[in-house]
RNA sequence: GGACGAUUAGCUCAGUUGGUAGAGCAUCUCGUUUACACCGAGAGGGUCAGUGGUUCGAGUCCACUAUCGUCCACCA
């Protein structure tokens, strides 16, 4: 980027460095007035975009797609916010940072949104059929990711958007149907007849973790199935009881024993005739209920995989489904799940069937997409085996994906997640990724409806039937599940299966930063489709964050707009550094937070010191003194050494705390720094007559980019200000320089603090009005020549008419007597001092003294203490002993001679 | 049922190799002195959930208990 460029874009509220009044810089900082400025003005630069550049180190971030579906949330929010701040970091490190923006198109949550639009207008997707309603999607998504890119744009987002990409673009299509064909080629999909979730609203199978489980009250029905069966079943479901086939029992429950591997005709509800046989199988537990289990193999995936144990078995071999997609009975009057169950009971409990009924609570699995009870139904449906050694490798999907985060490819951060996502992982089975709606990635399978050979699976669309040449040929109407293509996001974004120089150089990525919640949908299928397809992880670092919720600690939700904060109307009313602060500050990695108005009010406010230190700094130093280059030979007077001690100490913490993805922590540190060290001493210091512009200006300078990858516009919009010609974002990052440590001088210093806030807290103690000038005689020891070098900022920040110094002297009668570390302090308070309120006060702080002193002295008493302990920490507990024994002697001698003074 | 996390000031939360507790907000007192009232100065407020252990020393490590929460499993 050439700086020249900046002027042709001259965009940015017209403030000028020169000759700068108070009224061209407003009192208080207007977000509003500069952010999105401020981004155009970055975007148009070229700032945001990265190249392969081989003589640099990469940084990669793939940013989690949001949702086509609509707006940006707070999850959003804090994913960019910290996303950003690692971008910025290194992109000012000096990283080639590449930050690639997109869009998934979450195939079943856009399909239900625009159904639901078409609901409104009396319209189903079938009145339309597949093409149009199709049609009808993509113009949604198109106004959705209109409405997205500007949103993550308002949060100050650094993408490239050169870049950004979309699950459903050619690229990552062609990703997609490479994959898939080549995982059907190694045997890893397969199509398969077993049982699945199914919503019966989204008319859809679900995955799994798709499946959300609430607590319910339900029943626990123990009966028989007709007069002829020999003893009681339970079940929860009795509708599903018209599918059974079989009875499981313990193998070692001897009260079946007899009944073992027999065959009963039995006549069910509705004259339903049904053939059970009982057989032995070790996961019944003979304690719960009857301790016999009617097997369900169609609407259980539990008693389905008993069917493949036994399947041998000619009691389990027969599977019916008895329910249809559409939740519907059929196998009895064709009435809903609800309905017939209410008609079973009715005619267990009218033929004397019904043994008991139990109240219970249980779970009920439901849709995550819309919250409809999921059936379980057997299917035919495309699955990925990932227990199936992999051809060439010998080892499983499954393997592979445990071995990438096991054996230290990957970290996880927190580190608890790592034991999460192992054992979600070794639990993992069958991934049923095909889906029955219509918008998505079509499977690329066709069948020939002449020959009935093989399916053809292609990536291109065939012409004709592989196998009778026939052009008979239909593709299978489904799509897939939308993790399917999010899983290859690190590498179809890159180019993949081309052998682009950006996947050679930008993959492995580096960090993916998102939430917790999508470990398993996203993360874990990211690392196993990309371990699969490039025999390389897919990033080195995982860090996820936690959830953000209301004040009360509930998930934010639409359905509560009293806490739930749009994160749009934040930005408007307190900018988008005021928001970003509030998420990433005050939290723990990986734990939740909650965010409410307050508290982006309040970094609104730091926001606001910020501009107003640098406001301060701009009107008090010229512009010769900001077009100066700063040199170690400016710093001069104690305070100057003092600050660029913390500044450096600042530069170190605060980066390595970044580089431990302690933003939190990085955060707290800096705004520490700008507010209480720089604000409350530095700059009040520098208001009399030691103003040092070019200390001001670097250490303003400094924590200005300290602060970019936190707080972007208003450093920015700051920097500008001071005459920089280029970006603060494309600024180096601060380095530690050894040279500017001042331990001594820095210390020195921190006396004079501590003399300033001992006279401050002695005049409000006793009540003196803080507008009320007053003298004070100070001996000020070793210090003293640093007390005459200060004695203007002490008289002012201490608010003293007089200020008498000496190295030592006598004690002052009729005075009030402070200890700050080796001075003395005297404040004769003439006609306000009280020797009762000044004997109390004495014997106050006497006392404090003195137990803080026994605890140290307790521990030095200590043998082991004295023997065990680091010699840092014994020697700093004697200085600090030999202190306060000090202290204790000089108030001691005080208080005698004030007691003397009375009594004469 | 299994696993994990949390419990620190009135509220929201930090506290990263164990060295003797912090921030913001809120509360109280005072104050518009050449950036900022979206401010400044000062104050009060905690036996760090409980019990025991390791250690010279524990908010921090270990064990157990209590309460809350999350995830996984799904007993039909």
């Amino acid at each position: 980027m050439k700086p020249t460029k900046l002027k042709s874009e001259s965009r940015t509220p017209s403030i000028i460095m020169n000759h700068l009044t108070e009224d061209q810089l407003p009192k208080a900082y207007d977000a509003s007035k500069f952010e999105n400025d401020i981004y155009a003005k970055w975007e148009s630069s070229g700032a945001f975009k990265a190249k392969v550049n081989p003589k640099k180190k990469p940084f990669t971030v793939i940013m989690p797609p949001p949702n086509a579906t609509g707006t940006l949330h707070l999850g959003h929010a804090v994913m960019l916010a910290l996303e950003d701040i690692m971008v910025r970091y290194h992109r000012m490190k000096g990283d080639e940072t590449l930050w690639l923006p997109g869009t998934d198109h979450a195939a079943i949550a856009t399909q239900n949104r625009v159904e639901k639009n078409l609901a409104a207008r009396n319209i189903t997707r079938h009145d339309l059929g597949r093409e149009k309603f199709l049609k009808e999607v993509e113009a949604f998504v198109e106004t959705s990711k209109t409405t997205i890119r500007n949103q993550v744009r308002k949060m100050g987002s650094s993408c490239d958007w050169s870049r950004e990409s979309y699950t459903l673009d050619a690229g990552p299509s062609l990703a997609v149907r490479t994959i898939f064909k080549s995982m059907f080629d190694d045997g890893l999909i397969y199509r398969g007849n077993r049982t699945v979730n199914w919503c019966t609203r989204c008319q859809s199978t679900l995955a799994d973790d798709e499946v959300d489980y609430k607590e319910a009250k339900g029943k626990l029905y123990v009966f028989k199935y007709d007069k002829n069966f020999p003893f009681e079943i339970a079940t929860t479901r009795p509708e599903t009881k018209l599918g059974d086939t079989g009875v499981a029992v313990h193998p070692d429950d001897k009260r079946f024993k007899k009944y073992l591997n027999k065959k009963f005709d039995v006549v069910f509800a509705g004259g339903k005739k049904l053939t059970i046989e009982v057989f032995p199988d070790k996961s019944i537990d003979p304690a719960f209920g009857t301790g016999a289990v009617g097997i369900t193999p169609a609407h259980s995936h539990v008693d389905f995989e008993m069917y493949e144990r036994h399947a041998g078995s000619k009691a389990v071999r027969e599977i019916k489904n008895v329910i249809n997609e559409q939740g519907v009975v059929t196998e009895f009057d064709n009435k809903s799940v609800k309905e017939t169950r209410e008609e079973v009971v009715m005619y267990l409990e009218l033929n004397g069937l019904m043994k008991e009924v139990q109240d219970i609570t249980h779970n009920v699995g439901s849709c995550y997409r819309c919250g409809t009870t999921v059936e379980i139904i057997l299917s035919t449906q495309w699955f990925i085996d990932v227990d199936k050694k992999i051809p060439g490798r010998n080892k499983t999907l499954k393997q592979l994906s445990i071995d990438a985060v096991k054996k230290g490819g990957i970290e996880i951060l927190p580190e608890k997640f790592e034991k999460i996502y192992a054992h979600w992982m070794g639990n993992l089975h069958n991934w049923c990724i095909s889906r029955q709606i219509w918008f998505g990635h079509q499977i690329p399978v066709w069948y020939c409806k002449d020959c009935k050979g093989s399916p053809i699976v292609s990536i291109e669309t065939p012409s004709k039937c592989s196998a009778c040449k026939s052009k008979n040929i239909t593709q299978d109407p489904d799509v897939l599940d939308t993790w399917f293509s999010a899983g290859l996001w690190t590498f179809s974004t890159l180019g993949w299966p081309k052998k682009t120089k950006e996947l050679e150089y930008f993959h492995p990525t580096s960090v993916l930063e998102t939430g917790y919640d999508i470990l398993f949908f996203w993360v874990a299928r990211m690392i196993l489709m990309t371990t699969y397809a490039l025999g390389e992880v897919p990033f080195k670092t995982v860090y996820l964050h936690g959830l953000i919720r209301t004040r009360s600690g509930e998930k934010m939700s639409k359905s509560k707009p009293d806490s739930c904060i749009d994160p749009l109307d934040m930005i408007e009313k307190y900018g988008a550094d005021a928001l970003r602060l509030s998420m990433v500050i005050g939290g723990a990695p990986g734990n939740d937070t909650r965010l409410y108005e307050e508290k982006i009010a309040g970094y609104r406010n730091f926001v606001n010191k910020i501009w107003n230190a640098s406001r301060f700094i701009l009107l008090n130093v010229s512009t010769e003194d900001l077009n100066k280059k700063f040199s170690k030979k400016d710093v001069t007077s104690t305070a100057d050494k003092w600050i660029m001690t913390r500044l450096q100490l600042l530069i170190k913490d605060s980066t390595k705390h970044i580089e431990k993805y302690n933003f939190s922590e990085a955060g707290t540190q800096i705004y520490d720094f700008l507010w209480n060290e720089m604000c409350n001493w530095y700059i009040e210091f520098s208001k009399g007559e030691h103003k040092n512009p070019a200390v001001l200006i670097h250490a303003l300078k400094t924590t200005l980019k300290l602060l970019h990858p936190f707080v972007p516009y208003v450093t920015e919009a700051i920097w500008s200000m001071l005459g920089e010609k280029k970006f603060i974002m494309l600024e180096a990052w601060p380095q530690y320089d050894a040279g500017l440590i001042f331990n001594a001088e820095a210390k020195k210093i921190e006396h004079i603090y501590t003399a300033i806030t001992s006279i401050r807290k002695t005049k409000s103690e006793y009540k003196i009005d803080p507008v009320k000038k007053i003298d004070a005689t100070i001996y000020g020891g070793a210090l003293t020549d640093l007390i005459w070098e200060k004695k203007e900022a002490i008289m002012r920040l201490g608010n003293l008419s007089n200020l008498e110094i000496a190295k030592k002297g006598e004690p002052i009668p009729q005075a009030l007597k402070i200890l700050a570390g080796p001075m003395e302090i005297y404040l004769p308070l003439q006609n306000m001092f009280n020797l009762e309120q000044e004997l109390e006060r004495i014997t106050k702080e006497k006392k404090q003294i003195s137990s803080e002193l026994a605890a140290i002295n307790g521990r030095l008493g200590n043998q082991s203490f004295v023997a065990n302990a680091p010699k840092e920490v014994v020697a700093q507990a004697k200085e600090q002993a030999a202190q306060l024994t000090e202290q204790l002697e000089n108030l001691s001698t005080h208080e005698k001679s004030l007691e003397k003074a009375a009594k004469m």
